[in-house]
DNA sequence: GATATTGGCTACTCGCGCGTAACCTTACGC
DNA sequence: GCGTAAGGTTACGCGCGAGTAGCCAATATC
């Protein structure tokens, strides 16, 4: 090999947050395709353009990278579902817009999705930091249901409504593991059919009734 | 020790079948507890009350004892949908009936369920299994849907369809699985609390609708 | 232009857990 | 009652991958 020339600098140092960055990146793409025990720190850190020992001087050991990932794709997830479902508006409004913001982000960043859905739900260390993210939406859509039926003079048990909550937020994220695996799928599009479901419901669908998106 | 006094048979040998289903019922508890890779064939084969080289004689390879576990808990929840959901059934009644088989069996075999839920969605030889069963539930669905939407001379584009039933499917799986995290919950009370979300929709939820089961 | 400091690497250790070799011992068939 | 298959065991080999020790090279700083 003669082109050993030291022309130019191939190999660019580059400065942490950078770095950090990649590695987060290389990360969820490789947890997400093999699993967190599956995948291997050596993969990762190929991945990522960089040696291994980098990856542990950054992100410190696997179970903390993991951990570092699902931080970040997790908070992305929430502050852009904060950010789009303000409390003031109509129910139907907000979901509507909590959904296409959730349906965005996954389209987005489909691999970090199935880290946080496929991946870390069953594996143990990790299953109570979903659950407790999970929690929190269930809890918001079941206080926007909840304020709703106030709204209207009605009252319903606890349980129902954290029941109901469960069941929109479960069929989203199903959405949402089909939006990941068709790439050619349109996020906003999706949004508008799980608003029809979730809105009208099978029975209503089957009626010929539609929802529509509002012109905004 | 002077208990050893030959005075009854402790260690029972036991025919291979009994063996067997010892063993997949240990392996299915462990594994939904600890996940495909941090599950031990030790663990499984001490749970068992057996030594490790029968679990091998018997069922095979760790993986080849997954697929065995994905298989049995995976047939035993397809032919009780199968069975309770008639075709000849009109749509509200078939979706009730298959809701209520579907609960009965999570409710039944709580950790037969997160093995095929959360454990086998992420890891790369069994997600196909598991997609393919699925696939084969939503369109058990979809079909339902369309053959109602039919029987009313109306007609839906495949994919909303699909995509519907799908959205179907992920809330019946969501609300499986805070069941299963609820040991006090009630099956049949659950899935009357499906069927109300799935038929009605949030929106008619929330101006009073109430779907009942028939009283059957 | 000397010297920290920060970015980066190669090459190792070591434990865990899958899978197996080799070997006992009940019970059933005849 | 005796051979033989079927039920069962202990104790090990061995590979893979997490994590580390020790060392080199750019860049920033004065």
């Amino acid at each position: 090999m003669l082109a050993r020339v030291s022309s130019a600098p191939t190999f660019r140092r580059l400065p942490r947050a950078v770095r950090e960055q990649q590695m987060l990146d290389a990360a969820v793409k490789v947890f997400s395709r093999r699993g967190y025990h599956a995948a291997s720190m050596d993969e990762i850190a190929d991945d990522a353009g960089i040696s291994k020992p980098m990856v542990y001087a950054y992100l410190g050991t696997k179970e903390e990278l993991f951990v570092a990932c699902l931080h970040r794709e997790g908070t992305r997830m929430m502050q852009a579902i904060a950010g789009a479902a303000a409390p003031e508006l109509p129910a139907d409004e907000r979901l509507w817009r909590g959904l296409r913001a959730f349906f965005g982000v996954v389209g987005a960043h489909r691999d970090g999705w199935a880290v946080l859905y496929r991946q870390a739900r069953g594996e143990q260390p990790f299953a109570g930091e979903i659950a407790t993210m999970r929690a929190r939406l269930v809890e918001v859509v079941a206080g926007m249901l909840d304020h709703a039926l106030r709204a209207e003079g009605r009252e319903v048990g606890e349980t129902d409504l954290e029941v109901v909550a469960y069941a929109l937020v479960g069929a989203t994220e199903s959405l949402a593991d089909w939006l990941a695996d068709h790439p050619e799928a349109d996020p906003e599009k999706t949004a508008t059919r799980m608003m029809n479901a979730a809105w009208l419901g099978a029975g209503q669908l089957l009626h010929g009734a539609t929802w529509r998106p509002p012109s905004a």
